[in-house]
DNA sequence: CGTACGATCTGCT
DNA sequence: GCAGATCGTACGA
């Protein structure tokens, strides 16, 4: 088990890395209780120029202020005014790349998560959809702008290689009002039957 | 200060 | 498959 380091965070490249965070390994110690997901879809928000990033054009406000530091941190939000949408800074400083975590798959803490989920059995659609990580894990506003180099939120590396056959990539969701960037191809993602095939998971 | 809307989820059909 | 929930945030007056 390897936790990714700061170096990890700091690639210009937000894209590739969205599809390379596949088979990471996300961990939260939040309220006494580790859990852990295999990391199994993400989405690329790519700096001022994308429109559908909360930092297009330059804005910058106290809610989106975090994907303007330096990459390795949290930047949790709000949306609907009831999901807390989890996102990883990327690039260095000055430079809001970032990537919404959008899908999980259960690792460790598994009764903890099905619990905050109120669910009693585990399938892909518990933890399905970003609103859904993010209360498996756990995580809400309070946890923005937390280091993924300390103790309560970080990714780790366990060796699970994401072959591209089973890589998925489309474009994003829910983010019709971006205009020609809704079309980009910045959403990627794998299924549990995708990996049970290639005998990835059991 | 008022208004519009959203990187979504759930339950019901 | 679809409507409704629900409220913080952004932005213009």
């Amino acid at each position: 088990m390897i936790r990714l380091a700061e170096s990890y965070y700091l690639n210009q490249d937000v894209v590739g890395l969205a599809r390379d965070m596949l088979g990471k390994v996300l961990v939260t110690h939040i309220g006494g209780i580790v859990a852990a997901g295999l990391i199994a879809e993400t989405e690329a928000y790519a700096g001022i120029n994308d429109r559908a990033s909360h930092a297009f054009g330059e804005r910058r406000t106290n809610r989106n202020e975090v994907m303007y530091h330096r990459g390795g941190k949290s930047y949790v939000y709000l949306c609907y005014g009831i999901h807390h949408l989890f996102n990883i800074v990327t690039h260095d400083e000055g430079i809001p790349h970032a990537i919404l975590i959008r899908s999980i798959i259960p690792i460790e803490g598994i009764e903890a998560q099905l619990r905050r989920r109120s669910q009693t059995i585990w399938k892909p659609s518990v933890t399905q959809g970003p609103g859904k990580v993010s209360q498996a894990m756990g995580i809400t506003v309070k946890e923005n702008g937390v280091s993924l180099l300390g103790n309560r939120i970080w990714v780790e590396d366990r060796g699970v290689d994401i072959p591209k056959e089973i890589v998925n990539i489309s474009p994003r969701i829910g983010i019709d009002y971006a205009g020609e960037d809704a079309s980009l191809p910045y959403r990627f993602y794998i299924t549990y039957e995708g990996l049970k095939n290639h005998h990835l998971i059991f």
